[in-house]
Parts: C-alpha cells; structure tokens; sequence
DNA sequence: GGCCTGCCTTAACCTGTGTTAATAATGCGG
DNA sequence: CCGCATTATTAACACAGGTTAAGGCAGGCC
C-alpha cells in the first residue's frame, strides 16, 4: 500500500517479526532492514492446507504474516497432539535454523499470508550480527516456553483447568499482538483441534466448554469468543510464565552491541 | 588427574559439554578451548538438593557433569510435572542464555557434580564465535525437540506406551554418552518421579512396569534395568526425533566458519 | 539380628474422560 | 429461503487410570 520510505517506517507497517524480536533485543537500522528483507516475498494458501509435515527435510522456516496456523504430530493411528497454534508474527520454527528435519507438521488454519525464511539467510545473518542470533534464539527459547507450559498443562492439569490454560494463553498472545482485546477474541479453530491441543477428546472439550460457560467464565457466539471473568480463569491456570516478555533482553543487548 | 596438555587432550577428558556441541558443529581448537574454560569449576551437591526454583531469576545454566538431575513445575496444591532428566553433559537449560527466569525447578536425582555457566561469558563467546553461538542454540533445540515429543506422548498415548517411550528416550540418550549399552541401564529415579515424568500417579506407574516386565519388554533389579525386547519396545514408542543428531550441522558449519 | 523407615506392589473401589451414537445447530450453495 | 453438509451438543455407557489403604520387601542403623 504505502511506498518503502528511505527513513523508518512507521511501525505499524513493520514486519511482525521485527516487531515481535525488537521487543526482546534492541536492533540496529541495519539490522532492521536485514530482517525487513526477509520477510519481503509474501506467499499465501487457504485454510486447511498443509505447509510442511513432520520428519520431512526443510531449510527454511514459516514467517506468518496473517491468519492463523498450528502445528501438531501425529501418530500412526491417527491419535494427534496440536503442539500449538500459530499467529501472526510468529516465527515457525526458528529450530529449523539450527536442525534439519521438522519435529511436527505445520496446517493453515484459516487462509494465511506467509513468508518462508530460508536457514541459510539467517546463518548469515548471525555471522554478521550476534544481536540478530540472539534474537532468533530467543523466539526459539520463547516458544520452548510455551511449548513446556503446555506439557504441564497436559500432563498435570484436569480438563477444565486445561482449557482455561489455553484460552489464557492465546488470548494473551493475541493482545500481545493487538488481535484481541480485553473483552476476548476471534477463535477461529473448530474444536476438534482445539481438543488436540488440549489433549482431550472432542466430545469433552464441548461438555467443558459449556461448563466454563455455565459458571460464567466464557461466552462464545460462533468463532468469537468473550472472555466474562478473567480473574476467576487467571486462578485456575496458574503457570503464566513463557507468556511474559523478558527483561533480560537489555543485558543481551547490551553485550552485544559493544 | 592428568595434566593439562598443550596439544588436545585426549576426548575421554574432554568436557561433556564440549563433547555433545562438538557433535553438532565443528569447532575450532580456539573455541574448544573457550568452551572448557566454561566447565572448568566444579561443583558438588547431593542427591536430593535443589539447583534453582521455577521462576526465580537466574545468570547461569547448570553444566552436568557426573550424576542425573531432573526438572520439574509443580503447582500450587502439589501436582508435579517432571519436564526432563538431566544426564551428564546436558546443559540445563540453555535458555538462561536469552532469558532471565527459569520456567521450571531443577533438582539432583542423585548426588552431583556440575558446572555454573554464566550467561554473560556465553554471550561473550557468541560476540567472538557465531559457531559457539549455533552450538548453544542448538542445544537448546535438542531439549526443545525433546520436551515436545514428551508433550506428545502425554497428551496423545497410553500409560502403557508412554512409559515405554520415556525408557526408550532415556535409553537412547544413555547410549549416545555412553552410560547404557545394548541390554540396559541404571536408573536411579524413584517410582514417584517417573511416574510425574510420565504424568501417571506411581500406582498406576507401578501397574505399568509390571505389565512391561510381564510381557517380557523389561526387567528390573533395582535400580538396573534391562531391555529385553528392544523391538517390540520400539513399536510402542512411534516418535523417535528429537532424539538422532542431526545432520544439518555440517551445514550450519560450513556457513559459520567462513 | 531385629526394627524402622521408605519404597514398591497389590487390591478394591471410584471418577474423569473416552466412545458411540443420536440430535440439534450452524453455515453455505443454489 | 431451502436443503445439505458440517460442526456442536447431549446422553448413555465403558474403561483407563486415580485414590485409598493394606501389606511386602530391602536397606540402614542400633
């Protein structure tokens, strides 16, 4: 829409990835205008489809720029896990940096707008500036993260309290992002993936769904969801950690900006 | 025991840490020697000691060099979820690298001897070396492959074939530092920590150990265990990545050493 | 050697979640 | 606005795994 500018941008028009690793790193114009550059070929494909499949070779990872995506593994009877959704700005995965096979599948939720980066790019990078390294290595440590919540969650938690953690964390990452507000956000996962995230059955993801909805802690209208009592699902997450971005960065920064 | 030498040490004496990113990415003798100074002052604790806690800052990852850790989260009302064993050589997390809490506790499983490797000498090293930089990050790539496949086997597969993926993970790892060979392994973790590795309750766990050793895939005198049925255990297990070494890195190498 | 203490195992019972299947919404193309 | 296809809900039932509690066994200590 708006022409390239010679001066900033202003950063509204920014890459959601620079947005996103300027948040944890401070970056030169030089890098900035590195990281520009790799989001600049844009490729798009309808919800549904597959980006890539887990076990296969890849060189280069998924930048999403709009909509939504998830990534998962799945088993050889078809039992699948959703190790997490993707939104815009999200880097997946920035282990493809540093490995060669993907762990996971990657599947378009909605219609998506995505640049590919390519490994090599980013070695490069890294050679030329230990502050963008650092950057993408935390996007990667961040999604660990997440990733690790997950697992508690998962493994530790009953199926509300469950639910209740991956709602509060979407919906956070999704203000983060400015794609949600206080009052909720636009889900736009059918459930049986969302019951793949949750590690539930789709069956019971509805009855719990309904219950949070009962006690007064969620409302949906379709794909859009309300969140009614924060407070009360705050309590039952618990873990919030791997959401919060993290001041460390500055210590970072300035190590490696000497 | 035996002096430091002017030439390469013999890799026996080398640092496990040295070791496993040496693996991954070739590494100068310049950076080899970086890199032992790292693990250089010991560290000494016993079985049952906690390292750090969940959520308290830290400026140092914890180098293992003898004897098994775990890290876990464990919430509010006692629910514990073990995240990962830490066995000699693994850096626990590598995270702190980039980040400045620790999302999880860690604890010795057994008594142990261990390094601190501060965050501001590794930064310091990634400004000289952008290899050093993608050993680490790699690192931190193998446990984030790593805690997925566990989320996975949580969220998606039976007690039954979810011990069995936690023995086969164990096993392998134990292999490729040489700690187990083809029949088996010391395990030296109770019943009450597997069964929160696993995500069961230990009578479930217990259940579980005795279905394996019942249909003749294990057998246990205390704390060794052997693998009886290595094939039949495999087929249990489905996801095995996270767990090969990876190939890519010669890639990764030829890049950085330009 | 005997006791104590901390595991591990087993059994009986219970409950949360999975399964299957039928019904109700919802959304979409014509 | 109708009919079809997909997705969500509900109900009835089954079962994996949790809970509670009672032994058993081994190792450490006096």
């Amino acid at each position: 829409m708006t022409g390239r500018q010679l001066s900033e941008k202003p950063s509204q028009l920014r890459s959601p990835l620079v947005l996103k690793l300027r948040t944890m790193v401070e970056l030169t114009p030089g890098d900035v205008a590195a990281l520009d550059a790799l989001g600049s070929v844009r490729h798009h494909c309808a919800g549904g489809q597959t980006l890539f499949e887990a076990d296969k070779r890849r060189t280069a990872a998924v930048l999403v720029h709009d909509g939504w995506a998830f990534r998962h593994r799945t088993l050889s009877d078809g039992r699948r896990q959703v190790i997490d959704f993707d939104l815009p700005g999200d880097l997946c995965d920035p282990t493809v940096f540093v490995t060669s096979r993907a762990g996971f599948s990657m599947q378009a939720l909605t219609a998506l707008s995505y640049s590919l980066v390519r490994a090599e790019e980013v070695l490069d990078l890294m050679t030329r500036s230990p502050r963008i390294g650092a950057a993408f290595w935390w996007a990667d440590a961040h999604q660990e993260a997440i990733t690790r919540a997950h697992l508690v969650a998962v493994g530790r938690m009953s199926a509300y309290e469950r639910v209740a953690y991956l709602l509060w964390e979407l919906w956070t990452r999704l203000r983060m992002i400015g794609l949600a507000d206080g009052a909720g956000f636009e889900f736009p996962a059918g459930q049986d993936v969302i019951a793949d995230a949750a590690g539930l059955s789709y069956v019971h993801l509805s009855r719990t769904l309904r219950r949070l909805d009962r006690e007064g802690l969620l409302r949906r209208a379709g794909r859009n969801w309300r969140i009614l009592d924060a407070g009360r699902l705050h309590d039952l997450v618990q873990i919030t950690d791997g959401l919060q971005l993290n001041p460390l960065a500055r210590r970072i920064q300035e190590r490696l900006s000497r």
